[in-house]
DNA sequence: CGAGAGATCCTCT
DNA sequence: GAGGATCTCTCGT
């Protein structure tokens, strides 16, 4: 498994969430190393998209990293979770990828130990999930994806892909409508 | 099994 | 001081 370089994500957004699933997110810490093959990505699409945090060119603490080159890394704090983005677009345009799920490859149980003794789908079927059985959390903020501790490399080729609404976006007016949401189909740990 | 609410924390107004 | 790109448990059917 190659690790992707950084012109592979300066690929039009879009593009680049397709492109993401089937390929390896891995983080490696002090405990170990886990990863997982990427199976569900949404795209953010910056300044057009009103259900992005970098909606209406919004440049704050947070969005920053998203104004710079592809192939950085955008964690957002939720309540009780951490969510991971790959930032993409050319440097000035604000657009991301969000990673919704993954299907585990390695460091198993040490996922089941972060996230309890659950059904294996269970552990990574979510992006608060995810970051949770990877270890990802807010301090990858602004980390680059082709060095470790959390980076992603070449993975599968999946068989079909599946395109359709975003989810969790409720008031976002028609924002909410955008078929900005990718999967691998028929794959288990797809989030719905 | 579907619906609903609480958890609990960072960012921007 | 409000609210959010979520998760999990509880309750009622």
């Amino acid at each position: 498994m190659d690790i992707l370089h950084k012109d592979f994500y300066t690929q039009p957004t879009l593009d680049l969430a397709r492109s993401l699933l089937g390929c390896q997110l891995i983080k490696e810490t002090d405990e170990g190393t886990a990863s997982g093959y990427i199976v569900e990505t949404e795209a953010y699409m910056g300044p057009r998209d009103r259900a992005a945090h970098s909606f209406n060119n919004l440049r704050t603490k947070r969005t920053e990293v998203m104004f710079g080159p592809a192939g950085y890394v955008y964690t957002y704090v939720m309540h009780t979770h951490c969510l991971v983005n790959v930032v993409s677009g050319y440097t000035g345009d604000p657009e991301a990828v969000l990673i919704r799920a993954v299907e585990p490859v390695t460091g198993v149980d040490l996922m089941y130990k972060r996230r309890g003794d659950k059904k294996e789908k269970d552990l990574t079927n979510g992006p608060g999930k995810l970051t949770k059985a990877l270890g990802i959390i807010k301090d990858d903020y602004g980390g680059s994806l082709d060095t470790p501790p959390l980076y992603i490399t070449s993975g599968y080729q999946p068989d079909n892909i599946s395109q359709g609404e975003r989810i969790g976006i409720g008031n976002s007016g028609e924002a909410r409508t955008y078929p900005w949401r990718f999967w691998v189909t028929g794959n288990k740990f797809v989030s719905r």
